[in-house]
DNA sequence: GGGGTCATGTAATAGGTTACATGATTCT
DNA sequence: AGAATCATGTAACCTATTACATGACCCC
């Protein structure tokens, strides 16, 4: 399992990348980061980014290589990976290329629960969330497009486009979803707005 | 944004979803909860039960009614939902449905960091995961069909459809994937490798 | 030259997971 | 009877997010 690791935040693995370029100090992998997008993949704010550096630091895969100020601003301690991390680094990328991990998507849990709330209702909120899927593939598109354009080569995409990939695959279950609700053939609709009292029925008066 | 919601973590959708069938204390709610799979689709653990009974008791969406005991055990707290609990299980529940939520899958994350290690060494692991992606898929496969001769009804197993439907967007996509960095006309394998020092001969899988 | 925003970091707080505790029931 | 497991909950410990702090640069 994944839970062994030292450090379990997936932003240390970016931090790692960066720092196995070069040595940095905090402010400038978090500024880094941002530039280079990498927050589209890997959830990142300001304060983690520290925690994330002094729990490698701690963990021994980075360490201090000097303090250096420029000017009067408050001095940056730069940071570099050790071999350790170097291996570590390594290990986990190749780990999670390879093993598919089990997570839990919010619509997932959306799904699990959906029954509760009555057909009638979920049918239009399906037809919100499929604008917004369509919405949410345009621009990703337009961002590949842009960013290919820009001349990088497209193996710095692939997570994109694994996105659409995703996309395209939950539009097509949403909609085929939608047809089996509304299909009269199905009975999905029928014995699903029934037992919430809907369709004719007299309300309910509890289960 | 999501962020607003007084609880945020999705075991409490799933506590409000089962209280509001009837009141219940945590430790049933616990069991229920891992009876019915629910441990599947939304992040479950003992501690965190309790947790999310106390944040949703302080934030009013349910209250105790009675503290029971049966035989010498020690008492149990039973809670019911509120009038506020029931409508914000509606309200999020329905957010759920209608908008797709930004999420980091831990393979996004990877592939956003992949050109980090050489081609020669990601193809064999991008075949690993293709064995394990349907490993995965034959068990939720499996699980569907056995849960529907028991005469659960199908709309009850959507989210491991939807599941389903993910994992073979994602299998298509490693096997393009793989296909791009091994055929010697794109030039990704080559252009690739030669960026880490390998030769441009293109990676064939089991090396 | 004073008001923003950038650069840089720490501290306070809330959230979540693991470990611990303890009486009851069941198995051998 | 002693061991194992169930039932039930609390406490300790990490992790992560927000808020706060402060000197430098930049604009008008």
């Amino acid at each position: 399992m994944a839970t062994k690791r030292k450090v379990g935040n997936l932003l240390a693995l970016a931090v790692m990348s960066y720092l196995s370029q070069r040595p940095m100090h905090p402010y400038e992998l978090s500024r880094t980061l941002r530039e280079h997008g990498d927050a589209r993949s890997i959830k990142f704010n300001h304060g983690s980014l520290y925690m994330v550096v002094g729990q490698l630091a701690r963990a021994g895969y980075i360490t201090e290589v000097e303090t250096s100020r420029a000017g009067q601003r408050p001095e940056r301690t730069v940071y570099a990976l050790t071999g350790d991390g170097r291996a570590e680094f390594r290990d986990w990328l190749a780990e999670l290329v390879a093993e598919p991990a089990h997570e839990y998507p919010h619509f997932v849990a959306a799904l699990s629960l959906i029954a509760a709330l009555p057909p009638s209702e979920v049918v239009p909120l399906l037809h919100h969330r499929l604008a917004q899927l369509h919405q949410a593939r345009a621009e990703i598109r337009g961002l590949i497009d842009t960013t290919l354009a820009r001349g990088v080569p497209e193996l710095f995409l692939v997570e994109e486009e694994y996105r659409l990939a995703l996309l395209d695959a939950e539009t097509a279950f949403v909609e085929e979803f939608i047809g089996k609700i509304t299909d009269p053939q199905t009975g999905w609709g029928a014995t699903w707005a029934q037992f919430h009292g809907e369709s004719g029925a007299p309300p309910r008066a509890g289960t």
